[in-house]
Order: structure tokens, then C-alpha cells, then sequence
DNA sequence: AATGAATGAGAGTTCATTCAT
DNA sequence: GATGAATGAACTCTCATTCAT
């Protein structure tokens, strides 16, 4: 376990330098393509049925490569898994931003907007989210469990805001509201 | 694979002769047993995340043991698949002809009740069903197509006539419609 | 390893009683069915390729209950090859002194036919000895040893007596003339 | 099925190229004491009493490791059955071939050295072939029978031109006198 | 940056064997 | 005498992972 921590950390190490050296990220490409393959398999055939040899196959390489470029298949899952929740996130947050003084519904209706367009653009990665997150275990939902709820707190404070504008019925409860808007529209990447 | 069907037929058979002589159903427990946690058990981790060993400790008893009951992994999904549509299709129909003459709006809401009550009930077979049927190899799906086909058929019968009697607005498209019914209604069992 | 020995006897004392109370054997229909199916199997597929279970179906029995007439396949394996080369040394010994006095060459004329007439006869047996003995594990060849070195032995013998009466030429080799006889008969028994 | 005969295709090509730039064959050696450790084995045991730890054991290397080089045990089996039958065929032809014109006898004369001193050279391949072919299951016979066939075949033809030649007596049967030689020959092997 | 070859842990499966009935 | 149900050990096979090259 001690070693492993050592090698990954070496070889973060020396994959700054390649940045640093070449200005453009070399391997980058290479990186981004498994991402990219990964998160459409996971999807089709979810996590543990899908093969490193089918990444590796998809992305044009064999097996042993991925190493290079991943500590581990959780590595790949772990970053797929946030890619997904941190692009909606940061599109959503950036559009908000974007209408700077706006109504709450302005507010919640371009939110709800960035959502939905990263959501069917980025949707290999969304959707991997989406169909596999409910199977996973335990240990590894625990490391993706921040940055959901800090996506859930964005929205709750944002309805709450709006609620007490009194655009929000005074009446409904913000948690289940929440859970309701992005419930439904998550659900919409599957009609396709 | 044609011998094996026999052979699942005349396994069947057998054990409903030692039902009918014995009042209480021997091995039949066991199958049962391992039939619901095996469905529980898809339905958390995925269908080949779950070990054999994982359902055989369950239902008590050693990895080896459940093929006396079963011929292979396969036939456990493939049983349960089963039963997650028939059960539902067995009450929706059965509550349907209960009401003997009523409105289609009746039977309609008939349909949906059993459907849903029984969706919750046999939540183990029913949410297996949802959760892992969209991630399986085409070649298991193939095998269950007609069943779930049928079942859509029945609907679609049902909706067709209240639209014919005027209960349903004609400019609505009924296939979407039921598509949207049925998705609606199994996604309550994931609310829990 | 000790109490399975017990066992044993305790079995075989319960067998004689039966055999004692009834006069006919009963359980003995079911044994030699087994053995001569086994037998059959055997040559065809080997030993280790043979299951209990198809040595069951082609005797109309569940695997579970051969262990009623044997304590274990290689308890089946080692009656077969006993059986095998015991008849044969018995038809022969049967036929050689039926003859009562002849020239050494009737004597060995008449072993010969005696071990072909009984080579056929029983093909089952001594065509599975044939096929499967070679490639047994020693530590079930050795059981087998001293039956069929004695078998070699009443050969030698007869054919070592024919030499001192000048009915075979002083210059040949005795054991390699005896494995030359019978390997050839052996296996006329594969010529068919 | 086709889509495996098409894998073993582009693997040996792939293979032939690294030997070609190397020169010295890299994982081909692994590859060939594979085979020379299982053929010993399954002529010792048989096949279906072979394991594939066994084999890899006496390799060098662990059982999962094998499955680098083969797709599975059956694999390892009919590499074995088609190289015994066909180094046997080659040496015959070349044999033959070398001749150039002599006599009907000569030919046979040729042949017939050419197939015992193959059978004796690899004698791991030819006899493991001979003593386990007739108990393999009818699946797997099927595969190798066309080869088989030829061969059988080629010395029909030959025996078949000596007769018309007169140099076999004309109310001998070809067919029977190929089997005759053929089985004489094979069974030297077991001799020793 | 990538590959060929190997490994070890564990998967699904088979099978001789046991034993209560 | 025979069976149904279960067991445990061992089997073939898969796969994430390693590492020299």
C-alpha cells in the first residue's frame, strides 16, 4: 500500500515535467480518449462487466498501457465520476453567474438550462454518473459524496433564496424540490 | 440449448408432482430463497458485480449447492427477469377482468393500481428487473424481449380503445403515452 | 481414513446376512448393472472422464445411490479391473485343466482360445482394463500388481514346461515370447 | 466459432513477423513447452485426468499464464492431435518426394521408415495422439478426422498404384492392408 | 509511451461424496 | 434400496495488475 503511494506520487511527478517541458500535454490525448471510452462502456454494460481489455481495445491500445496513464480502474471510474457531476456543476455555475442580477427564476430557469445542454453534450460522462453510481459500493460512493451534496447545497441555497423572494410557495419543502427538478432532468439523458 | 430446455421443463414437472403429494414444497424453499436474494443482490450491486458465493452465503448454504436448484448464473437472471414482468402482468390483467364491464378510464386506473402495488411488493424481482435489464449483453435481453413486448402490447390495446371511445384525446400518440405511463410508474420504487 | 474402513466391514457383514436370509441376492442385480455399465463407460470416455452421475442414468439410478452398493468410484474401477483379468485367469486355468494330460502345445493352444473365447465374451471388462489401465495413477496400478502378475506367471510357467520338452525353440526368450501373445490377443479385442 | 478460427489466424501471423525481425522466437518458446509438457501428460493420464495447473507446473509458469498462449484446454489438445498427425504426414511426403522415381516398393519402403522414425522423434505428439483419440468425445474427433482422412488417403493411393503394378498381390484389400500396416506401426511406440 | 508476457486472486462450474428421509 | 439435497474440493477460465523491455 506505502509503495504504491510512492510510485503514484513518482509518477505524477514526472508527468509535470512533461507538461512543463513540452508546453502542450503530450499524453493528454491518450488519457482523454480512455476517459472518453471508459465512460461510454460503463454506461452500456456497467462498471464491473466492462474490461480493461475493452477500454484498451476501444482506445486503440493494449491492456498494460492504461497503467501509464491510470493507477487502477477505480482510477478511471473515480475520474469519470467526477468529470460528470463537476462539468454540470461549473456550467451551471458560470451561466448563473453570467446573468448577474437577475430575478430567482432567471436564476433557476438558466440553471436548469446549463444543466440540461452540459448534461446531453458531456453525456457519455453524465450518464455513466447516472446509470452506475446506484451500483457501486459503498467505499467508492464515499469519495464522490462531497462534491454531490456541494452540488445539492448550490441548488437547496438557490431555492431557498428564491423561496423566501416568495417565488417558491411558502408551503414545499426545498430538499424534496430539489431532489425533483434534478431527478426529472437527469432522467431525460436516458429517453435517447 | 434445446436439450436444456427440456430439461428445465422436465425439472419443473417433476417438482410439481412432489408439491401435489407432499402439501408442502420441498426444494422448492431453497429455490425460492435463492431466487429473492439473488434478486436483491442484482439490483444493489449490478448483475455481475454479485458473486455466486455472495448469493449461496445468503441464502445460506455453499456456492456449489445452488446448482442442484439452477443450471447457471444465467438462469437465475433469466428466471428473475421473468417474474419481475409476468408478476405484474398476471395482476394488471387479473385486476382488469375483476372489473368485468366499467369505463376505460376505470380499467385504465385499475391497470395502474395493480401495477403499482405489485411493483412494490415484489420490489425485490421488479426493481432487479429496472435497474440491471438496460446494462445486460443483447444476447439476455433478446431472450425477454417477447414477454416485456407482450406486456407493452397489452397496454397499448387498453389505451387504444379508451381513445376510440373519445376518453383519450385523439391527437395523442399512444406509444409514447404508455412508454411514458409505464416509465413514470416504475421509477417510484427507486424513490425509496 | 480409519473410520471409513469400519464402514466397510460393517457393510459387508449386513450384504452376507442378506445374502444369507434370502438365499438369491437381491441388491446384486443392481451391482453388476452398475459395474457393467461402468465398465462400458469407462472404455469409451476413461476413468476420469466418466461421471457417477452418467454411470447413474445408464443404470436407472440417481448418483447417490451407487454409494448403497460401492464405497467409491475407484471402487467400482478396481472391481472392473479385477474382474477383468480374473475371469480370463479362471476360464483359463478352467480350460487348461479340463484338458487334463496333452502336449504342452494343446495345453497353450487351448489357454489361447480360452483367453480369446473370453476376451470377447466379456468385452465390457477386459476391453476397459485394456483402454484405461495405462493410464491410471500408479497408486491404483499397484493394487492391481500381483493379480496380473500371477496371470503372467501361470504363462511363463506353461511356456517355460513347453521349452523343456523341447516343444519350443531353446533359444527364445520366454517373457518377451509371453508379452508378445498376449499383447497381440489384447488387442484384437480394438480390432473391432 | 469462426470469429476464434480468425483470432488463431492473426496470432500466428503476428507471431511469424516477431520471429522473422528477432530471430530468435520469443514467446514461441514458452508457447512450444507448453505443448511438449501437455501432450506427456495427457499421453500419461489422459486427457480430461490433465490439469491445466499440472501442465503449467511442469512449464515453469502458473495456470493463468497459459491462457496467454491458448484459448483454452481443448485448444492445447488439437494443436497436439493435428501436429502428431501432421509432422507424421510431412516427413511421409518429403520422404516420398525425395525419392524421385523407384520402384512401388521403394516408395512404401521410404514411407514406411519415414513414419516410424517420425513416430519415435515425437513421440510425445504421435503417441499421446494414439492413446487418447479414441476416448475423446465425438465433438472434438470431428475437428481432426479430414486430416486424419488424408492421411489415410495417401497411403491408399500409394498401395493402390503398387497393386495395379502388380506388386501387391491383386486380391489383397487396400483398405484393410492400410489399416494393418498403420496400426502395426503405431502400436511400436507403446513397446517402449 | 506502449507492449508482451506473466501473475494471483477469485470467478463460475463440476463432481465425488454424504446423509437424513 | 434408493433419493433429494447439500457440501467442499478442485477445476477451467477471467481479469486487474505488474514489470522488463
Amino acid at each position: 500500500k506505502s509503495s504504491s503511494r510512492i510510485k503514484r506520487i513518482a509518477k505524477r511527478e514526472r508527468k509535470q515535467k512533461t507538461v512543463a517541458l513540452s508546453g502542450a500535454p503530450k499524453s493528454q490525448v491518450s488519457r482523454d480518449l480512455i476517459l472518453r471510452v471508459a465512460a461510454q462502456l460503463f454506461r452500456q454494460q456497467g462498471y464491473s462487466a466492462t474490461t480493461l481489455r475493452q477500454i484498451a481495445d476501444k482506445a486503440g491500445m493494449k491492456a498494460g498501457s492504461i497503467y501509464y496513464h491510470f493507477d487502477s480502474k477505480t482510477a478511471i471510474l473515480d475520474e469519470i465520476l467526477e468529470l460528470g457531476v463537476q462539468r454540470i456543476f461549473d456550467a451551471v455555475k458560470a451561466s448563473v453567474n453570467d446573468l448577474g442580477k437577475g430575478s430567482h427564476q432567471n436564476k433557476i430557469s438558466a440553471a436548469i438550462k446549463a444543466h440540461l445542454v452540459t448534461l446531453l453534450q458531456e453525456s457519455d460522462y453524465t450518464s455513466a454518473n447516472m446509470r452506475i453510481y446506484g451500483q457501486l459500493p459503498e467505499r467508492i460512493k464515499k469519495r464522490h459524496r462531497p462534491l454531490r451534496r456541494a452540488y445539492g447545497k448550490y441548488w437547496d441555497d438557490m431555492l431557498v433564496d428564491a423561496q423566501r423572494a416568495g417565488e417558491i410557495r411558502p408551503e414545499i419543502l426545498i430538499v424534496p424540490l430539489r431532489r425533483f427538478i434534478l431527478g426529472a432532468m437527469n432522467w431525460t439523458v436516458e429517453w435517447f
